[in-house]
DNA sequence: AAATAGTGATGCAAAATTTGCACTGCTCTG
DNA sequence: CAGAGCAGTGCAAATTTTGCATCACTATTT
């Protein structure tokens, strides 16, 4: 869209802070984008942004002015999507925030699901904890959001709530592997390899350990789930994970997950959200709905 | 706003129902405005408009368009109007529709008190029945409504709700002047002068007749409250009207209103509202805001 | 203290886009 | 069947946007 042009430059001047650098990005003289800006606040009367040596940054009047630019650019694609959806074929871009543990099986197969049917609609997923996948809602750089055990919730319109069991991952050669069910204490007396704290698996861990005066010392530490796993596997090491998080290929790996006695660890829960008030682009809420249905069996 | 001219074109286009109708009142050619059209639907790859021999018609795909339009082109009054009001002085312009019955004295009573202090701001009242005063809200044509006894409250958000007692107005020759208040009944022994019945006083009076097996046979009906009142001064009609529809200057008219027994004739419902959703432009909430207070008294 | 490198603003000419005129082809109306 | 009203198009003029060179300013480095 022409128009939205102008807005594009704006947003875009914005987070490189200067004009100069944003000019370089957009393939344009900064001159040229320079007198653009320099039109817009003619226009509205008010200047957007305060000239400083080492470039620009927001007035008050820009502040505002940015959050309507958004809001703007995130609508226009919703409604070019409607339109499209007119025409049979979908089409559009769905951007997702999400957890970690969502990347390893349940995503990917999701996706690649819904491309099977709509092969015009691209994807772009952005592992996010649990704060900045709100945040990444809220200022609508992601349509959906899928986190574990969130946070405030502000803003955040729930789609669905699943409860996830904890699973204990290890070895296939590990004392431990084989049996149905474990309770946390059974591990607590091998050498853990956990997420970092701000992860939800291990505010679940946390919590229980916890209430039942017990010392969750990790050996390793980590935010890559992938890491963990590794070292799982060569050093007989126990990591955890969620249900959903699981990799369909442990067995081929030579690991097995043990599920934890809810009774024991609580079910987490993993919610799927959107920003409240707003309407998604048709290919997002189709998507939405998709893994809805998905996660409510 | 340069970039919103191909919008505020559009619209034009859209209810004008032809483009060299709309080019005329653009001042602007028809060639061109037939060209910009052409080149947003290159940009949206559909086409907007079904041409049709005597004009053009909005596609589907222009409705979804048109939608938006109406949405942008109010959203950015309301975000100039926030930048305004950054720097102090209020600015902006209030669209209000209203039913009759507030034309005469408190909405221009309100308005002179506002614009005292905020002589920046502007008006535009329109008179609207029930279904026209949501509609209008609902198309964005309307920032706030005031209505009374509304319909279907889809889409409404109420501000405000304020009972209205409804008065029977005559002139002070009439028989009835003087009393301190009166029952229909009382009433329909004269000869009556009422709105017509799609106004929310004559249901009001309507479903107290249809109650009490009464019935309403007015001598003269009409949609023009002023009418009715001039009427009921020179042929000693009576004529009804709720509380905050009383002309201030009745007495000079030597006509004077008399409240009817509410436990005879109920309060009536006085609304006001906006879009539910809508976040409205700093002048219109302000205005808004100074209703409601004033409504609660 | 001076040089340097970074920033946004501006005058001016070239490039690109938009506009208006004249005209086409179409359909419905009288 | 002629006429009026409509949207679309080729082309040249008018307007706007762009890019280059350069200025004025400031913070950092030498």
């Amino acid at each position: 869209m022409r128009h939205l042009q102008d807005y594009l430059f704006f947003k875009t001047i914005v987070e490189a802070g200067s004009i100069r650098k944003a000019a370089e990005s957009l393939t344009i003289t900064s001159t040229a984008l320079n007198r653009r800006i320099l039109a817009i606040e003619e226009d509205i009367g008010v200047e957007l942004f305060e000239r400083l040596p080492k470039g620009v940054r927001l007035s008050s009047a820009g502040e505002i002015f940015l959050h309507h630019v958004r809001e703007q650019l995130t609508d226009i694609e919703r409604v070019k999507s409607q339109i499209a959806d007119l025409s049979g074929e979908r089409r559009g871009h769905v951007r997702i925030a999400c957890s970690q543990a969502l990347l390893t099986a349940f995503l990917p197969a999701q996706i690649s699901i819904y491309r099977e049917k709509h092969p015009g609609v691209t994807f772009s997923v952005q592992k996010k904890d649990r704060k900045e996948a709100e945040e990444s809602l809220r200022n609508l750089s992601s349509d959906i959001a899928l986190v574990f055990e969130p946070e405030s919730l502000a803003d955040f319109q729930i789609l669905s709530v699943s409860k996830q069991q904890t699973y204990a991952i290890m070895s296939t050669e590990h004392p431990l592997a084989g049996r149905p069910q474990l309770k946390l204490s059974d591990c607590l007396q091998y050498t853990l390899a956990l997420p970092s704290s701000d992860y939800g698996i291990r505010r679940i861990l946390n919590s229980k350990a916890n209430r039942s005066a017990q010392s969750l010392s990790p050996a390793i530490e980590s935010d890559s789930f992938e890491f963990l796993r590794y070292l799982a596997l060569h050093k007989q090491y126990i990591t955890f994970q969620i249900s959903i998080g699981l990799p369909e290929d442990l067995s081929q790996l030579n690991m097995t997950a043990v599920p934890l006695n809810t009774k024991d660890v609580p079910y987490g829960m993993l919610y799927l959200g959107q920003r409240s008030g707003r309407t998604l682009p048709v290919a997002a809420a189709k998507f939405a709905q998709q893994l809805v249905n998905e996660l409510q069996e």
